[in-house]
DNA sequence: GGAATTCCCCGTCAGAGGTT
DNA sequence: AACCTCTGACGGGGAATTCC
C-alpha cells in the first residue's frame, strides 16, 4: 500500500469509528453523516473526509446524470463544504456530555499561564463505564494547556517598523519575508497542535467504542435472560 | 543484507469560518 | 475587508518491519 494509500485508509477507519460510535448512541446515522456523505462520493474519493473542491466538482458532474432536470440543492452542497467542528469543540461537549472525558482547556490569557509554551500533563483520561453506567477514567491520556504565543517572538522573527515607515522596495520585501516567516512559524505550531488533539479525539473515540461495545454485549445478554423469563415454555 | 513496504511525524498550503 | 485560527490534504524524511 502506497504512503497516500495508507493515509486514506487510516481517516477512512477514523470515520467508521465515529459513526460507530453516533451509530451505537442513538441508534442511527446522524443526519448529517447521512447527506454529506452520500455513498457514491465515498466508492468514487475512497475518502470518508470532507471532499476537496475537486471532489465535489466530480460529485456534482457525475450526479447530474442522476438529477440532470434539477438544480443542485444549494444548502446540500453547502453542508459538503462546510468544515466539521474542531476536536476542541467536540471533546468539550463530549466531556460535557459525559463526565470523566477530558476537556481540552481554552486558550488561556497570558496573565493566567505560568508557562510560556504548550503544557502537555498526563492525567487519567481512559474512559470507562462502570456496573452503574458511570463513566470513570484511567491510564494516562496527555490534556493540554493551550496557551496564547508569548508576546516573545523565537528567535530569528524580528519585529519590523510599522508599515507606514517603510519606503524602500528592499524594506517592503523584508517586511513581507518576515510576515511570511511569522506565519509558517504559527501555522507549523498551530498544526503541531492540531495533530496533538485529534490524537486525544482518536483516542477519547476508541475508549467510547470499547466502552459501548461492552454496554451492548450486556444488553443483549440481559435481552437473553429476560427472553427466557418470560416467554412461555412450549414443553 | 538490501530492497520494499509500513508507520509515524513533520512542514506547508488551501480554504472555511471566526474575529476585529 | 483584513487578519487569524483550525484542519484536511499532500508530500517528504526517517525508523521499523517485512520480504526476498
Amino acid at each position: 500500500m502506497s504512503k497516500c494509500g495508507r493515509k486514506k485508509y487510516i481517516k477512512t477507519n477514523l470515520r467508521q469509528m465515529t459513526m460507530e460510535i453516533d451509530s451505537q448512541q442513538d441508534g442511527s446515522i446522524p443526519d448529517s453523516v447521512a447527506e454529506s456523505e452520500s455513498a457514491h462520493m465515498q466508492m468514487q474519493t475512497g475518502q470518508n473526509s470532507i471532499p476537496t473542491l475537486a471532489q465535489v466538482a466530480t460529485i456534482a458532474e457525475t450526479d447530474e446524470s442522476a438529477e440532470s432536470e434539477s438544480v443542485i440543492d444549494f444548502h446540500k452542497h453547502r453542508e459538503i463544504l462546510s468544515r466539521r467542528p474542531s476536536y476542541r469543540k467536540i471533546l468539550n461537549e463530549l466531556s460535557s456530555d459525559v463526565p470523566g472525558v477530558p476537556k481540552i482547556e481554552e486558550e488561556k490569557s497570558e496573565e493566567e499561564g505560568t508557562s510560556p509554551n504548550i503544557a502537555a500533563m498526563a492525567v487519567p483520561t481512559s474512559i470507562y463505564q462502570t456496573s452503574t453506567g458511570q463513566y470513570t477514567t484511567t491510564g494516562d491520556m496527555p490534556t493540554y494547556q493551550i496557551r496564547a504565543p508569548t508576546t516573545a517572538l523565537p528567535q530569528g522573527v524580528v519585529m519590523a517598523a510599522s508599515p507606514g515607515s517603510l519606503h524602500s522596495p528592499q524594506q517592503l520585501a523584508e517586511e513581507a519575508t518576515r510576515k511570511r516567516e511569522l506565519r509558517l512559524m504559527k501555522n507549523r505550531e498551530a498544526a503541531k497542535e492540531c495533530r496533538r488533539r485529534k490524537k486525544e479525539y482518536v483516542k477519547c473515540l476508541e475508549s467510547r467504542v470499547a466502552v459501548l461495545e461492552v454496554q451492548n454485549k450486556k444488553l443483549i445478554e440481559e435481552l437473553e435472560t429476560l427472553k427466557d423469563i418470560y416467554s412461555p415454555k412450549t414443553d
